[in-house]
DNA sequence: GGCGTGGTTTAGCCTTGCCTAAACTCTGTT
DNA sequence: AACAGAGTTTAGGCAAGGCTAAACCACGCC
């Protein structure tokens, strides 16, 4: 069993490793938990130990087949409850990440399992994240980024990478959400901007920082 | 910010004392709580810093005003989940109390806001408690025990006041659930068990011991 | 091929929340 | 009025999870 900050660390190491593909240094986690290196060295070690991680020392860290089982029902639980808050407690998808958060430490397989039944047995939670089943599978989401996409061509706005409320409160002040018909008119070289239009009618410039974490499908 | 072994201490300190009403004893929070006299000495020592709870060496403990309105809001929130674990999720009224007791500490305002809103402010969990409102305003339940109930009367059950699940399969066994219709019809003096008549067809004997936990209405 | 620097680990310390053992207080009984 | 025993508190320790400071490795650069 794990604790609360175990299963923080294993979920951080699973994005970081993109799923177990690359190695993750030190500093990458802490940075991504607002703790110091130090400390991650430490709670690294226990994982190890626990062999839900593979480790060397000084050679990075990644997820063990074990860890990744774990991690990937914490984000099951995670996405589910997004969902639940969304469809049923009429949150914004801004609103939703933090109290996730905690929601997906609550530990009972039936709250889950009745919990999946009740929202329908979703595919995606409200950022458009695929949500994995049981067993971890999950049907992997489109690649390409709206910051890629090239001029000219069109496509619809299936999910984002940052679920920060600032970042999805400025998609909500643009006129983006998932589901949005989008067409990229032009890109700008001085900054790297997109230039789009939404739905037809609608000319906006979105950020290449913006439009890096914007996936489109189609 | 209570933590959330300070909130479950609150919690026992307020059922003990019955809202308020008596002293609490450093063995009785000890047993309620599973832990050792001399651990909840310590944690008495910083509630009384943090003043929700009143507190004088060797003369009991009691809940302080501001502590009993931070001990309801974690009631409040405990019935709430009990309510929508039940009512949506097909949970039975045994199975709620311990995910209940995890879901109680999530902390997010709006969450429970909206849950009472989707809920449609329910004024009772599924063990027939009051569920209190923002204000820690709730309408009190009735008094009177089944064990105390005379021969002859009729009466409702309005509430149980144990939510372990091995009393609850008890009363599923016996055919006894909320609102069930019961007459007492004889009490044993051998060992003070009631006889009594559910929904004026079925007779069976309760122990005196699943009596005292049974509330009556009516 | 040595050296500096950034990244990583270790050492030692803190708080929280629990424990055991020992000391202390209250109270009922004689 | 004194004391025994139950109940309570204090002292000291432990594990988890964090921190700072200091030591340690690796790698690129001259």
């Amino acid at each position: 069993m794990l604790s609360y900050a175990e299963e923080n660390y294993l979920k951080a190491i699973y994005h970081l490793s993109r799923g177990g593909l690359e190695e993750v240094s030190t500093n990458a986690i802490s940075e991504q938990l607002n703790t110091k290196p130090a400390s991650v060295s430490d709670m690294i070690r226990k994982l190890a130990k626990k062999e839900v991680v593979i480790y060397q020392k000084y050679q990075g860290v990644n997820i063990s087949p074990t860890g990744k089982k774990l991690a990937l029902q914490v984000i099951r639980k995670h996405r589910l409850w997004e969902v639940f808050l969304v469809d049923h407690l009429r949150f914004n998808w801004d609103q939703v990440h933090e109290v996730a958060e905690q929601l997906e430490h609550i530990k009972s397989p039936l709250l889950i399992k009745r919990l999946d039944e009740f929202l329908g047995y979703p595919k995606y939670d409200p950022h458009g994240d695929p949500i994995p089943d049981e067993n971890g599978e999950f049907t992997q989401k489109p690649a390409v980024r709206l910051s890629e996409l090239e001029v000219g061509l069109n496509g619809i706005i299936s999910a984002v990478e940052d679920s920060g409320s600032l970042f999805l409160q400025y998609l909500d002040k643009l006129g983006v959400s998932l589901g949005t018909k989008v067409k990229v008119t032009d890109r700008i070289a001085f900054d790297g901007s997109t230039e789009i239009l939404i739905d037809q009618n609608k000319k906006v410039f979105i950020s290449k920082e913006a439009a890096q974490n914007i996936l489109i499908s189609e």
